[in-house]
RNA sequence: GGCCUCAUCGUCUAACGGUUAGGACACCAGGUUCUCAUCCUGGCAAUCCGGGUUCGAUUCCCGGUGAGGUCACCA
């Protein structure tokens, strides 16, 4: 099996959204699909430190720790190439540009931003694309640190093969002389990222398709530094579903971990990130991570953008939710209870939770789903009357069917789910009732909830005693 | 504007050049002794347009159109 070492290299500017979780996603199939030959690397990208937000690291390595994307190397864990944040990695950049300017493949910049300005201006009139490289200083001044440094191209046709577009070629014109150390003395990405991802022998470099445009002044700068270059895998942009641009900050893509918080399980979102432009060519929808470890491949990914379909992801998290053990379930759902249930018996909450896990889209729909059955519900006579069927009675019948209830209920003496059945069935009969009538009926006025799961096993949960109270109550509530 | 990329149901997608263009989400209808959900069954719904090449194009080529990206001392 072949070496693969892949990573993930965010800057820290604000939170991760689902656009950069997929990249890292990607990335870190395929080195765990290589098993102990892959290293998924995480390294941080904090070369402006104009855009850095304050915690946004730690921040970073919480999402990815939350979906399970584990990185074998990088911030926190170290590895062979520490450090693993590029602004404590100065020393190897300037030793890299300084290689370039022997070489005479950089040079210093001596114009000032307004210089700049107006040769821009002035292609912009003369309705020709900018090139900086026509304006190349004959006799630029010793590099001395205080100068942006630039990369002295060669510009060139190129032809490449991208592990997900394919054939991809360029013209020259798509090549110029980029700043490769800015005057502050930090590299700009255009530079660093090369040079740390040959340091760190990265075999595959996943990134998103902003990058496309600059791809062949990479290939130029792995040129000029003799570099052999990576396998390069371009992604296609994640998309809001009303928007047609990429889904960014701005147009409200969200913190991966707020996901967590409504109640979304990692597992859904992996699943979800992972055939959000990729499938495996079956018509497999719902997969494990272990599934997508096994299956993953580059060749399968989409070129084409794809929107997050909420619909979609709310689906796929239901899927993965009834796909948990009541005991995992239970684990997970843990900070999501009602405040009445904090206090309940861990055995009744079970019982709840199980008739809970088939409508659980997520696991913040719990408290909705399960109030009634640690406190007591409101008497809300409306949910009866609003009921098609049952307003047809009058309460004065109504009332009578629930004392019937209530009678045959009280002597029950086995209450399991499915003598309760037996004994409503019952009841059915000697009244002559439709199922429709007696078991809504019953089901309201001890839930007096709009909906609930099936009456026999939520009568049996509840218990004897609240459900004859409850009952009691809706008999003697004087309406 | 230059350059680059992309294009199948509303959405995510499948289809060695030969299929009634398949699946999933959403939606609609029905079923599971009541509601909600799950589950099952059925329905609606797509190859951007125009030329080629070919016996035959969703598929290959060319041209449009549309969409996106990029042209920073940001990544």
């Amino acid at each position: 099996m072949t070496t693969i070492r892949t990573r993930f290299a965010p800057s820290p500017t604000g939170f991760m959204h689902v656009g950069a979780a997929r990249t890292a996603l990607f990335a870190w199939l395929l080195a765990r699909q290589a098993g102990n030959n892959g290293t998924f690397i995480l390294r941080i990208e904090d070369t402006d430190k104009q855009r850095e937000v304050e915690g946004s690291i730690a921040h970073i390595g919480d999402s990815l720790q939350w979906l399970g994307v584990q990185w074998d190397e990088g911030i926190a864990v170290g590895g062979p190439h520490q450090p693993y944040i590029q602004s404590e990695r100065l020393e190897i950049y300037k030793e890299w540009a300084q290689r370039l300017v022997d070489a005479g493949r950089a040079y210093a910049d001596p114009y000032s931003p307004q210089e700049l300005d107006a040769f821009r201006e002035k292609a912009k009139a003369e309705k020709r694309p900018f090139l900086y490289r026509d304006h190349r200083p004959e006799q630029p001044p010793a590099w001395d640190g205080s100068q942006p440094l630039r990369f002295k191209s060669n510009p060139q046709n190129y032809t490449w093969h991208d592990a997900v577009m394919g054939e991809l070629s360029s013209g020259e014109e798509a090549i110029d002389d980029f700043i490769i150390i800015k005057s502050d003395g930090y590299p700009t990405y255009n530079f660093c990222h090369i040079v740390d991802d040959a340091i760190m022998e990265v075999t595959h470099v996943l990134r998103s398709q902003e990058f496309l445009s600059s791809t062949p002044k990479f290939l130029n700068l792995y040129d000029a530094l003799k570099l052999k270059r990576p396998v390069l895998a371009t992604l296609p942009f994640v998309m809001a579903i009303d928007g047609k641009k990429k889904l960014g900050k701005r147009d409200g893509a969200k913190d991966i971990l707020d996901y967590g918080k409504e109640g979304y399980l990692p597992e859904a979102m992996v699943n979800f990130l992972a055939t959000l432009g990729w499938n495996d060519g079956t018509e497999q929808e719902v997969f494990t991570t272990d599934e997508l470890i096994k299956t993953f491949s580059l060749d399968r990914v989409q070129k084409s953008p794809a929107r997050f379909d909420e619909q979609r992801f709310l689906w796929l998290n239901g899927q993965h939710i009834r796909a948990l053990s009541l005991e995992e379930l239970s684990k997970r759902v843990e900070p999501f209870w009602p405040e009445s249930a904090r206090s309940a018996d861990p055995e009744y909450r079970l019982k709840v939770l199980s008739l809970a896990q088939d409508r659980l889209k997520t696991l913040a729909d719990l408290p909705a789903l399960t109030q009634y059955f640690f406190e007591e519900p409101a008497i809300d006579w409306s949910l009866v009357d609003g009921n098609k069927q049952l307003k047809k009675l009058s309460p004065a019948q109504q009332k009578e069917l629930l004392q019937a209830a209530l009678d045959v209920l009280a002597s029950q003496t086995d209450w399991s789910a499915a003598s309760i059945q037996e004994t409503l069935n019952q009841l059915l009969e000697k009244t002559g009732q439709k199922p429709g009538i007696l078991f809504s009926l019953v089901r309201i006025a001890t839930t007096w909830a709009p909906f609930s799961p099936a009456l026999d096993e939520t009568l049996a949960i509840l218990g004897k005693e609240t459900v004859q109270n409850r009952l009691t109550q809706a008999v003697s509530d004087p309406r």
